[in-house]
DNA sequence: TGTACATCAGTGAACGCGCGTTCACTGATGTAC
DNA sequence: TGTACATCAGTGAACGCGCGTTCACTGATGTAC
């Protein structure tokens, strides 16, 4: 009797689930580096060390690589995010400033590769087929997710989507100044606005001078 | 003797400065539409009525376009917004509201061909020319002075580049959902944020109540 | 275990298409006398 | 004012290149007996 399982494993499924993993890899990291039109086909088999015919036999058509590869972009970010995330935290750190710091920090403004798709994409994210738009759309939704459980109580559950907004505009302002004074000054405001209101010590002190909040900024790390 | 002056005004260069006016109100438009890659010499030519071979008449290259599109995107997107400003700040609303209501406006979740250039292209901006890349610093600085002036001494000058995050990434974030519901929580959300934090009214109430804040909200207009 | 055939991931040449750029040419406008 | 020549914005064909996609083929692995 024929197997009722299409893919039994063996050597040559092993081999053709590496490969796609591999181009996922590849792609999923140049989306967000080069955008979604910034890849090509070739170049993403070169770099995942095959050749380009083969492409197809792993995707319909390069639209549909553009959706898997910014599913995987989230995947990816999310687990490293989360990563960091338990890491801080567990160190003591409020979860809401932990994300905070974390989302903004400026290592994140050279390493795009490695971070938010959301940030990588948005603006190019209307432009797309539906099919990718649903996938940003996913995405974004994730996001808002996670900054609301970050948040938690301590803000109604309406103002996450200003606190993505925020994030997400600051990430990319600063990559497009470029990771220097003025790339870190949009990174540093903005971390000090939504700490300053969201942060466990934004209830001492709602409205701070602009010294106090600076050096405030400055003691951590 | 020669005139000093290399281009006199007469019927030809009048034709040709014409020309390139109408050439960059296409560029400015189609590159807040489909974003810097988005838009194609002979694409842009014809939309103009001209075809494409004349194209080298007026600019030196394609990114010559790019950032001479953006410039003026800028200008084009100022002029209208310094409009819709003074309009709302004659009618009694105070700047600061006027500027998040305006920039926020659910209108321009659809109509990006007309609105800011930064909401429209910061993804790719560092994926640019350095000359284009160079426009797009001083967009991004131009919205950032803008919001200062809005903001006055409500807050200290370094948090405009927050205030300028939160609208940048917002109307980006609606535009990726669309004009639906989602899309407009997100500027929704967003205003609320801004102006129970900037707001004159800020000062009689820093915390209010989900239910509040939303009627509140819908009261305007 | 061994042999013959089937499968299919991956190869690399080829195709079609769009796009940026070039260039010889045109024809309307400007200039010189 | 009129005529002859110069200028140059704009035309449209052509070129080169890159890219998405197709396809006949290969060779390693799987299956049947």
């Amino acid at each position: 009797m024929a197997p009722i399982n299409p893919s039994p494993r063996n050597a040559k499924t092993d081999r053709k689930e590496a490969s796609r993993e591999r181009i996922l890899e590849v792609a999923s990291r140049g989306v967000r580096r080069a955008g979604f039109h910034g890849i090509g086909v070739a170049d993403v088999m070169k770099q995942a060390g095959l050749t380009h015919g083969g492409f197809y036999a792993h995707f319909e058509s390069r639209d549909e690589l553009l959706g898997a590869a910014a599913a995987r972009a989230g995947q990816d970010s999310r687990a490293l995010f989360e990563d960091l995330l338990k890491r801080l935290t567990a160190a003591g750190v409020p979860p809401f400033r932990a994300m905070v710091e974390t989302y903004l920090h400026e290592s994140g403004i050279g390493n795009c590769e490695n971070g938010c798709p959301v940030a990588a994409l948005v603006s190019e994210m209307p432009r797309q087929s539906e099919s990718v738009q649903q996938v940003s759309r996913a995405l974004m939704t994730h996001l808002h997710r996670m900054v609301g459980e970050a948040l938690g109580d301590r803000a109604p559950a309406d103002e996450a989507w200003s606190i993505v907004s925020s994030l997400v505009g600051a990430l990319q302002l600063a990559r497009a100044f470029g990771d220097n004074d003025q790339g870190r000054a949009v990174l540093d405001s903005t971390k000090q606005a939504l700490l300053s209101r969201y942060g466990e010590e934004a209830k001492a002190s709602t409205v701070k001078s602009n010294k106090e909040t600076k050096s405030d900024a400055k003691r951590r790390h």
